[in-house]
This record gives structure tokens, sequence and C-alpha cells, in this order.
DNA sequence: GGCCTTTTTAGTAATTAGTATTGATTGGAG
DNA sequence: CTCCAATCAATACTAATTACTAAAAAGGCC
């Protein structure tokens, strides 16, 4: 089952490469159909996996959404926002390998990689909770009642 | 917005307990709809969101399938086999707060926490896969001609 | 180049996992 | 017991992805 060279194939791997910051299937349909507008989604799908499959790209799977591709092939972990969901590469933080190795000893798995995934609220959306907490507050004084507690959800 | 105690909320905890590891929506619906058919599956996803909101339970994302739920509280990791898509969880290793101060550190996040999904091949995989690649020597014997290698994928 | 076999394609339909809506029902505060 | 917001069952809907098909194209061989 060899694979062939297709221009389809290529654009692919192109797209993802260029947008450089994990795109989904969906945003690299996109930006192929720009330049070869006959592309199907089904083939961008297609090329993904396999481009998964013989190494070539990483697929990130981010809970909650659609997966992402990743043309960086080195090992590295992700960080998600809670509230808005941008997700990011943790730069700066080398890949455990001893825990693959750690874990393959506590298991009898083959071990091939691990995710971490770090959830959390951005810098952003902590500012954007302090000021929801401070118009509630300013309301309640207004209604001459007690303030209540923001909720964790935006 | 105070939750109420219902035979449904009821129902889907105590399933997601007694079915004991990580059960997908559909498969905690599938045990309740024996004792109690008029569940609907809008209902179960509801409270498992709901629970998962009120710490109750917790939500473990599988990467490339359905999300599945949690009751045990504390926090861990867990492995998944690439080949079977078995799940567990990594008994015996502590959670590593001190990772969660640090990419707070790194990033201003406000972490809550991360998971780890170890990923690899599972022991009686590895079995099939010795099994199946002996199968494929004994073949290409027969047939006088050099045995293929067997793909990663069963 | 032309031919042949197999893979890949575009387009469409189907599937999967989960959310939103709606009118009826019910838990539990008073 | 009464009342009403929270929750329900049922169903429609969405988003992400896969499956199917006949037609097109890669790549090996001459």
């Amino acid at each position: 089952m060899q694979k062939r060279n297709t221009i389809q194939r290529q654009l692919v791997i192109s797209a993802v490469r260029s947008l450089s910051n994990h795109p989904t299937a969906e945003e690299v349909y996109n930006r192929i159909v720009l330049d070869y507008p006959d592309i199907s989604k089904g083939t961008v799908y297609r090329n993904l996996n396999s481009l998964v499959d013989s190494g070539l790209l990483r697929r990130v799977s981010v809970p909650s959404s659609a997966d992402r591709y990743d043309h960086m092939l080195t090992k590295h972990y992700h960080v998600q926002c809670v509230k808005c969901h941008r997700f990011m590469n943790v730069d700066d933080l080398d890949y455990f390998q001893d825990l693959d190795d750690k874990i393959a000893q506590m298991t009898g798995y083959r071990m091939e990689n691990h995710n971490i995934v770090f959830q959390g609220v951005c810098p952003e959306c902590q500012i954007e909770e302090l000021e929801a907490k401070k118009r509630e507050v300013e309301l309640a004084k207004a209604e001459g009642r007690k303030p209540n507690k923001i909720s964790a959800k935006l």
C-alpha cells in the first residue's frame, strides 16, 4: 500500500506548515481552497490521517473541540484556556522521556508517547473575570443587595 | 441555580460508579436504560455535565473518541492502547502538582489541572503482533517468498 | 510517450458525539 | 399543600469526521 505523492497531499502538508500553529482540519481546508478550489474536505481529512500515520505530522487531540495538526515533530506539551479555549504550545519544557520508560515498566505497555494538556484560565480571561466581578459589585450596590458570586463560567 | 436531586441525577452518578472504569455517556445511558427505560440521552449528557461542573465526577477526554467519566476524584493519569483502544488508570503514580505551579509561572495562566494520557501498545496487543508476524513468516515460507513486514496497524 | 494497475480524488451521504429547544413534569422551599 | 424554577423526555439540530462511489491520475513497465 504505497503512498502516492499527489498535489493534494503536498498542499495539505504545506498548509499545515504555513498555518504554523495547530490548524484544525477545517482551517487547513480553508487555506487550501484559496489556491485550489476543487479540493474536497474528505481529501483533506484523508491526507491528514495518512500524513499522521506516516509520521510527517502529529495530531493534537483537544478536549471538547476538533483535532489539530502540528508540523512540529519534536514532542512537546500544550496549555488550553478552560474559558476561551485558546490553545498553545508550552515552550521551554522538555519532554519527559523517562516518564514513558517508567510507565512501560509499571504497565507492561510498549510506550509510544504521552500527551499533557494543561488546563487553566488564561491571563486575558482572568482580567475579564475581575471586570465581571467589579460590574456585579457595582450593580448590587445600586440595587441595595449583596453581590452574587460570579459563576466560574463566563 | 440550585441543583435538584432528581432520580435521573442519582441514576447517572450511580451508573458511573458501578461501571467502575471510565464509561462513556453512551455506556452510562445503556446501563440506566435497563432499569429506567424512559430516560433520554439528553438527560444523561446534561447530568454528566452538571455533575462534572459540581465536581462530583471528572471528565476524561480521550483522543479520537468519546469523552469518558470517572468517579475517582483524586487526580490521576491514564494509559491507552493505540491498537485496541482500551483505557485504564495508571495506579501508583502521584499527580505532579508542582508541574501545574511551574506552568502557571511560565504562562501566567491560573492552572486548574493537567491531564496525561500515555499511549502505547498493551501486553495483549504485543502478543497479537508477535503471532501475526509468526503467521506471516510461515506463509512466506510456504509460498517461497520473503516475509512482508507486518504493518503497525492490526 | 502510451498502457495498465492501483491509489487517490471530488462530491455526496452517512455516522458519531454532543447541544439546543420545547412543552410537560416534579422536587422541595415556604 | 401550593407553587414555580429546575429538570424532564423527546426530538431537532450542529459540528466533526468517515464511508461510498465513479471518475481521474500516479507511477511502473515497455
